[in-house]
DNA sequence: ATGCATGAGCT
DNA sequence: GCTCATGCATA
């Protein structure tokens, strides 16, 4: 495939960046850790009374399960591991684990405190200088300099504002996420390439990092705006490209486990290596994936954490 | 709409 | 081995 990955040559443009953001260097993920609540207190914990740790997540995995067994009603579901045969007991993924907040956060709270600190002790996901940014880095070079810098707003507000009228207008357009995402291509904007109804559908409902979201706004508004002249002068034409026979399977982590997961994630967000194998083992699952899940989980706290103090 | 995965670049 | 952007597969 393509190098979608090229890094960000250039930072997020200074206009863009508010006082929660100006920690943008390429060194904010230390600073993020200094951030941390009680980083060593943590590390004590979780490496002094290893067992005991795992076995009170566990405990609060089990608490949560009896709290509402019947909510989580096993599904007759083969889990189907193609490629990371986890071996999952057959009665495997449930429907979905929502836990109720409330008991959650009641019962987190007081197996670790911390966490709820950290939640204000980092008000904004820090986006540094962005490593990973992909091929609109240029794009957005292209649209900021063709615009007046005075226009180009990184306000969150504005940000979600554009999201919906974003979502409003292709709507409007008759035009569908994977539509959109295929089509940039066809900007011929340099480095841009196309982007998945994922990718889309997360811009449109603002679930990307917060510096994603203002390295794609420039894009997806040339598009809009690409696409609704081309609407009025009666040529639009969407296309899409044929896939291919690429077969990727997912992992289908059981309710059970991932509420074991949670509850671990609540007392080390970042495990060691060693934790991460000794949970792995604890719950029979491949330490790489369980692995992927903490990572996935921690992009995921950021962006919640993000989109609360916002 | 979202869960799990991949890969680039960085440390 | 992490973060981040992004995507395939799937509910």
């Amino acid at each position: 495939m393509m190098a979608m990955n090229a890094k960000q040559p250039f930072a997020v443009h200074p206009a863009l960046s508010e006082p929660k953001f100006s920690s943008l260097h390429p060194g904010s993920e230390a600073m993020r850790r200094v951030c941390l609540p009680a980083p060593q207190l943590q590390g004590n914990i979780f490496g002094g009374f290893d067992e005991t740790l795992l076995a009170r997540a566990e405990a609060l995995a089990a608490v949560e399960a009896a709290s509402h067994g019947k909510s989580h009603p096993f599904k007759p579901d083969a889990t189907y591991h193609t490629m990371s045969s986890v071996p999952c007991s057959s009665a495997a993924a449930l429907a979905h684990p929502s836990l109720h907040p409330a008991l959650e956060g009641d019962l987190l709270e007081h197996l670790s405190p911390a966490l709820s600190a950290l939640g204000a002790a980092e008000p904004g996901v820090a986006p540094h200088h962005l490593g990973a940014m992909g091929p609109l880095q240029q794009a957005m070079g292209m649209v900021h300099a063709a615009c007046p810098a005075g226009e180009v707003e990184s306000d969150p507000r504005e940000l979600e504002a554009f999201a919906e009228r974003f979502k409003q207008r292709r709507i409007k357009l008759g035009v569908t996420q994977a539509d959109v995402g295929a089509a940039l291509a066809s900007l011929k904007i340099p480095g841009v390439g196309s982007l998945s109804q994922s990718t889309i559908c997360r811009f449109e409902s603002l679930t990307l990092s917060h510096n994603n979201m203002i390295a794609l706004r420039p894009v997806l508004q040339a598009w809009l705006e690409e696409a609704e002249a081309a609407q009025r002068e009666k040529s639009a034409k969407p296309e899409l490209f044929s896939g291919a026979e690429r077969k990727r399977k997912r992992t289908s982590i059981a309710a059970p486990e991932k509420r074991s997961l949670e509850a671990y994630f609540a007392l080390q967000p970042r495990p060691s290596s060693e934790k991460i194998a000794a949970i792995a083992e604890k719950l029979d699952l491949k330490k790489n994936v369980v692995r992927v899940w903490f990572c996935n989980q921690r992009q995921k706290q950021k962006r919640m954490k993000y989109s609360a103090v916002h």
